[in-house]
DNA sequence: GCATATACGTCAACAATACTGACGTATTTT
DNA sequence: AAAATACGTCAGTATTGTTGACGTATATGC
C-alpha cells in the first residue's frame, strides 16, 4: 500500500499555472509596495529609502556589505539613499569595536519612528491578506516563497516541516 | 467533537510573521525578477519592456487603456516602451472594429519570440520553486497571494476554495 | 447636428534609482 | 612590507517613472 496521498502531478504544472503564478507575484508585489509612497514623500524619500532603513531596522549594526548582499545594488547606489538618511539624522553609523573597518548601522529614534510608521501600512496589508486567506494557507505561501529565494538567503526563514 | 484542526490562532499574527512575511515577498520578488535582465539588455530593452511583451502575449486584443489599469504607469511611461516596441516590430496595433479609437495589440512573431524567450527563464524558476515546496503548499501560496492583489484584479486568478 | 466625453498620442521638463569605471583612504591580514 | 578588505566618492549615463499641457480622432448623449 503507497500510503501518500498522490502528491505528485508527475511534472504537471503547466505553462497556464506558472503563468499564473507569476502574474500573482507581480500583482501581490505592485500592490504590497504601493502603500508607502505618499509618507516617504513627505520627507522626499523614495522606495530605496524604505529599504535601507527597513533593513536597518531589522539587523541593528548591519554593516555596508551586508546592506549590499541583501539589497543587490551597487555600493554608489546604496551609498546615495544611506547618507542622506544619516545626513537627516534617521540612521547613525559606528566603527565596529573589533574591525574598524566596518561601520555599524542603527535607526535613531527619528529613524525608528518613521520606520514603523512606513511599514505599519504594509504589516496591514498582509494582515489582512492572512486573515482574508485563513490561517491553513500561511504554511503553504511560505513555503514557496521561501524555495523561490536564492539559496544564499534563505536561512533568514524558518523552513516549514511540512503543512 | 469540534471536528476542525484549530484552525484559528485567533488574530495571533505577531510582528514577526508579520515582517517575515513582507521580506518573504521582497526576497522572492528580488530573485524573480533578476532573470531576464541579461537577454533584454540585449535588444536594448528594460524591465518595463518585458511587462508590456508580457501582458500584450497574455491578453491579444489588449488596449491601452487596458494596459494602463494593469501596469499602473501614465500613459506618457507606457507609450514610450510600447512605441519602441512597435518601432522595432515586436507588437502591432491595429484600430478595434467596434470602436475605432481604441486600438488592439498583439505580438508579432518577433515578439512572441522574445516574450518566449524571457518568460521561459521565469517558469522555469517557479517551476523548481514548485517542485521544491512540494505540490500541497501551492494551494496556499496561491491563496495568499491572491489576497493581497486589489479587490480589482482578483479575478485574474480562480479562488481556490479550500484546501 | 452639436456638445461632450473617451481613447490615444505627444512635447517638454524633471526626479528616483540604478549602472559602469576609476580612484582614494583606512585598516586588517598575510 | 605587501596585499586584501571595507568603505567612500567623483563623473557620466540609462531606464523608468512623474507632472502638466495640448492635440486629434471617434463615439455618445441630447
Amino acid at each position: 500500500m503507497t500510503h501518500a496521498v498522490i502528491p505528485d502531478t508527475p511534472a504537471q504544472f503547466g505553462e497556464e499555472e506558472l503563468r499564473q503564478a507569476m502574474e500573482l507575484l507581480f500583482f501581490a508585489y505592485r500592490d504590497f509596495t504601493d502603500g508607502p509612497d505618499k509618507l516617504l514623500a513627505d520627507f522626499g524619500f523614495g522606495r530605496a529609502h524604505h529599504r535601507v532603513l527597513y533593513f536597518v531596522g531589522r539587523h541593528e549594526g548591519i554593516t555596508v556589505t551586508e546592506l549590499l548582499a541583501i539589497l543587490r545594488i551597487t555600493k554608489q547606489s546604496l551609498n546615495r539613499v544611506l547618507g542622506q538618511l544619516m545626513a537627516e539624522g534617521f540612521i547613525d553609523q559606528t566603527p565596529d569595536a573589533d574591525d574598524r573597518r566596518r561601520r555599524r548601522h542603527a535607526l535613531t529614534s527619528k529613524g525608528r519612528d518613521l520606520e514603523r510608521r512606513l511599514t505599519e501600512g504594509q504589516m496591514a496589508h498582509i494582515l489582512s491578506a492572512y486573515r482574508e486567506a485563513g490561517p491553513e494557507t500561511i504554511a503553504g505561501f511560505r513555503a514557496v516563497l521561501r524555495a523561490l529565494v536564492a539559496p544564499a538567503d534563505r536561512d533568514r526563514f524558518a523552513d516549514t516541516p511540512s503543512l
